[in-house]
RNA sequence: GCGCCAGUAGCUCAGAUGGAUAGAGCAACGGACUUCUAAUCCGUAGGUCGAGGGUUCGAUUCCUUCCUGGCGCGCCA
């Protein structure tokens, strides 16, 4: 992709001018030292430290027994006047050499902006991987909940921006539709049917509690009348079960697609099953002689992998462990040719991970190629009060009654606001909120406020000038090159976030250009009467618009035309 | 007991590969609407980065010990 403009190329051509610098002081014997070391550049915190700083003669101090702010001297001489790339050299401080770089040179991002449209920010550092993002995975056994929406908008939004930086992204659901959490479903929706019918039973404290329990009961009795208390038992509440994780994996589905999250694929745990997964995965491992028998038991030595223990994957009873049938869908989740698998759990799985990265070695894979993001949970509070929720008894907000209340774009964002491990604070009071203290609608007012501009522009007559038709000198301000020069990092942003699966990066940076924008459009106004500024201001802004669009959908939030 | 995560302003949290005087929002206080949308902006105040030690030119960041909070440590899923 073409990222002239960008400050990445900008850091290129910086490091390449100091390195011309460096040979030169050791030919001309101003420095003697020989070595090129790798030559970093930060963009400093202060505005007045300049666009870019180099702590190159920081760490030559040693070799070549000389003060920093000597050896940055020489640097500096070497430099010269770096043919219009800059426009200002200091040393400071111990020995930084800071770089202002020339106006003219934070504008261009604008023309490949507009000239990159949607394009801008993208890049291709995947190389076309195969990645798979798993999330949500929630059994099938209850409607989600809101700590289940963290962990979905987390999945959703990785996903994204993986694709967003050239991988190839599938996302998946997990459907933990085996073992006896469904058959405990099944039981548990035919006592309810029982009591729907008069029956006095005992409802047992390991059924499942929740009101949609009995709904669910009473919408069979409805269709399908009485017969089952003609069945045998066990028939019954396999029926049953079938019935209600069909019905309520239907609901989970409807509940994500109304959050804006889609599944390209739904995995059956018991497909493993059926298709002997399971015991292939097992008789895989033996092959590698990864196994071994102990008390009855077939064990996978993890330990050996830097796992705590060693863990079962056959009991004594015969019965296959969680891990095993794991094991399976990772193995499964291989052979469908993923160079890297994403997995999405709640933080309260950690220890989990040492036993899945070893079966991951296991099985011949490197520990690198599973990327667990672990996602706290989240506090549910109203006006400042905790909200009480128990899953055991039943009494929980689910992710519905949530969306429902606060609505799809304030939900999404309040759950992308913190790094996925740190716990959350969720409060409905504020997310429903219509004010400035809620970050969502800040950052999508300055987008609306630019599509206002742009109506006036347009009732004014003044045209959205093209690619290369502005005149950049227009551009005076210390907030219109700041913009800028923000506009610029959204590439680098969106990569940072995007490989280090931290999408809360992205929300900061819109907070952040957003609170820019607020501030320029509060102290100056665009549609001025000097035709030349109006048009360099109104594509300015139309930039800023753009980006926030652009990253606000990578979000799944919406950015408004009005407000 | 062992392990993982966290501890930064009154509150909620950012601080990319170790950098210069540690930032933002809320809350508090004081200002700005005949103006392209005030769902906005500007200003003031607010800190022993949990504590101690170490590594080095330099530590909120890396190492170590301790304190506090959350979570996890099954032939459960």
């Amino acid at each position: 992709m073409n990222r002239e403009g960008s400050n990445i190329p900008m850091k290129d051509r910086l490091k390449q001018s100091v390195e011309a610098a460096l040979k030169k002081c050791y030919a001309e014997g101003s420095l003697s030292s020989g070595d090129i070391p790798e030559i970093e550049f930060e963009i400093p915190a202060r505005a007045e430290h300049g666009d870019f700083a180099t702590n190159l003669a920081l760490g030559m101090a040693r070799a070549e027994k000389k003060a920093p702010r000597q050896i940055a001297e020489a640097l500096v001489k070497a430099l010269g006047e770096g043919d219009g790339l800059w426009r200002k050299l200091e040393i400071a401080g111990p020995g930084f050499i800071n770089f202002t770089l020339v106006k003219s040179c934070w504008f261009k991002v604008l023309d490949q902006i507009v000239q990159e449209g949607a394009a801008f920010g993208r890049s291709s550092v995947g190389g076309g991987k195969k990645v798979q993002v798993e999330f949500v995975s929630a059994n099938p056994t209850g409607p989600l909940h809101i700590g289940h929406g963290r962990g979905a908008v987390t999945g959703d939004v990785v996903a994204t921006l993986y694709e967003a930086v050239g991988f190839d992204v599938q996302r998946e659901y997990y459907i933990n539709d085996a073992g006896n959490q469904m058959n405990t479903l099944g039981r548990s929706l035919f006592l309810r049917y029982r009591q729907c019918l008069g029956h006095s039973v005992d409802f047992p404290s390991d059924c499942y509690q929740g009101e949609y329990v009995r709904d669910i009961s009473a919408e069979v009795l409805e269709k399908e009348g009485q017969r089952f208390l003609e069945l045998p038992e066990d028939e019954a509440i396999a029926w049953f079960a079938r019935y209600g994780g069909d019905a309520i994996l239907s609901g989970i589905r409807q509940d994500l697609e109304q959050f804006g999250v889609s599944h390209d694929h739904w995995f059956s745990e018991q497909g493993l099953y059926d298709r002997g997964e399971v015991q292939g995965g097992i008789d895989f491992l033996k092959q590698r002689g990864q196994l071994y028998d102990s008390e009855g038991a077939l064990w996978f030595k993890t330990t050996r992998y830097g796992d705590d223990k060693d863990r079962v994957l056959v009991r004594s009873n015969g019965a296959t462990t969680y891990f095993a049938s794991d094991i399976a869908y990772h193995k499964d989740k291989f052979d469908r040719g993923f160079d890297l698998v994403v997995d999405v759990w709640g933080a309260d799985h950690h220890g989990y991970v040492p036993r899945m990265k070893a079966a991951f070695q296991g099985l011949g894979r490197s520990a690198e190629d599973l990327q667990v993001i672990l996602v706290q949970l989240v506090n549910l509070l109203r006006g400042g009060e905790q909200v009480a929720m128990s899953t055991r008894s039943g009494e929980f907000v689910t992710l519905r009654e949530v969306v429902e209340e606060v609505g799809r774009d304030a939900c999404r964002f309040f759950f992308l606001m913190r790094r996925t491990d740190s716990q959350l604070d969720f409060d409905l009071e504020l997310a429903k909120q219509q004010s400035s203290d809620n970050p969502v609608y800040y950052v999508q007012y300055a987008h609306a406020r630019v599509c206002s501009i742009n109506r006036n522009a347009r009732d004014a007559g003044v045209e959205l000038p093209v690619a290369g038709g502005v005149d950049f000198d227009a551009l005076e301000l210390d907030e219109e090159l700041a913009l800028a020069k923000l506009l610029s990092r959204y590439p680098e942003t969106l990569e940072g976030a995007a490989l280090q699966c931290e999408p809360h990066r992205l929300v900061f940076y819109l907070q952040d250009l957003a609170s820019r924008f607020h501030t320029y459009y509060n102290r100056e106004r665009v549609l001025v009467d000097d035709p030349r500024t109006s048009a360099a201001r109104l594509y300015l802004v139309n930039c800023v618009r753009q980006v926030l669009a652009d990253a606000l959908g990578l979000l799944g939030v919406s950015a408004p035309e009005k407000m």
